[in-house]
DNA sequence: GCGCAGGGGGTCG
DNA sequence: CGACCCCCTGCG
């Protein structure tokens, strides 16, 4: 159904920092500046008009309920923007930079396949793989005259081989892609039990069960769908910008996984994945 | 222009 | 620790 919602007084809200900041995939920029995208079964365009941001699409129930959880507007982003750049400069500069970010409440189903994708891959390159699934393996919701597709369920990605998901132009992916499906296809694990554990540790252990899914794909599925904040995903980027920063070894490759960790923990405690957001988009734009 | 390394939000054996 | 699929980039 076709609905309009307009968030008014937001100010930590701006479409291009939540779109571009790496969290998700499916969000594409629109000649006017605004964002169209796809999640559940949901088509939304996103604008931002001075103060004000409109929502308008398609959406299943209550625009206005669908968008206050996957936009995350319960969260007070000024408390959590002011704490953060009072640990160090850096933090508030980046935070300046991108003032407004939000983490988005993903779909758990469609962000495990989407950084089994991601693995040793470039960001471009991921849209068009995701693309090509959805398309084939979606439903297709129409508005405003264009054909958008959903993220396909775990029964429809079921029914397709190795073969068919290689022909995505996933490459190696394509085994983890197929295993990972027929895991919960075969209810070995569910989505439930996962959104439904709350110890950080036990959760990153039952997410790394599955395949192609190692300690990096398990914090970024944490933070971007299971609300999380305090995981550190440590991926190239964030060593990068972690050892300028603070370390300053001449070979950033030298530095350990856990060394990156632990001054996360330090520094940002429970906020660590978003200050990991603030950083990274900051240091990758710029 | 063309061909060929180099590398990309890692994971696995 | 090296290979991995695919594709895009940079350099000769």
């Amino acid at each position: 159904m076709e609905q309009k919602y307009i968030l008014e007084n937001c100010t930590s809200f701006k479409p291009a920092d939540i779109f571009e900041c790496g969290q998700c995939f499916r969000w594409n920029k629109e000649e006017d500046g605004s964002y169209t995208g796809v999640f559940k079964n949901n088509v939304l365009n996103v604008k931002k008009e001075g103060e004000k941001i409109i929502f308008e699409g398609i959406c299943e129930g209550d625009i206005k309920d669908v968008c206050r959880d996957y936009f995350d507007l319960d969260t007070n982003y000024e408390e959590i923007k002011e704490k953060l750049s009072n640990i160090d400069e850096y933090l508030k500069t980046s935070i300046e930079y991108g003032s407004g970010i939000r983490i988005l409440n993903q779909d758990l189903w469609e962000t495990i396949i989407s950084f089994i994708i991601s693995a040793n891959n470039n960001i471009p390159r991921i849209k068009v793989i995701i693309d090509k699934m959805c398309k084939k393996y979606g439903n297709c919701i129409k508005y405003k005259g264009k054909e958008y597709y959903t993220f396909p369920s775990i029964e429809k990605l079921g029914e397709a081989s190795v073969e068919d998901i290689r022909t995505l132009g996933v490459g190696f992916r394509d085994k983890r892609i197929y295993e990972t499906t027929q895991m919960f296809l075969n209810k070995e694990i569910t989505l439930q039990e996962l959104e439904s554990e709350e110890d950080t540790d036990v959760l990153r252990e039952k997410l790394m069960t599955l395949s192609g899914v190692g300690e990096k794909v398990a914090d970024c599925v944490m933070l971007f769908s299971l609300k999380k904040y305090n995981v550190f995903p440590v991926d190239v980027w964030v060593r990068r910008v972690m050892n300028e920063l603070y370390i300053k070894e001449d070979d950033e490759k030298k530095v350990s996984k856990k060394l990156l960790q632990k001054l996360a923990k330090e520094k940002y405690a429970s906020l660590a994945g978003l200050a990991q957001q603030y950083l990274f988009y900051w240091k990758r734009e710029a």
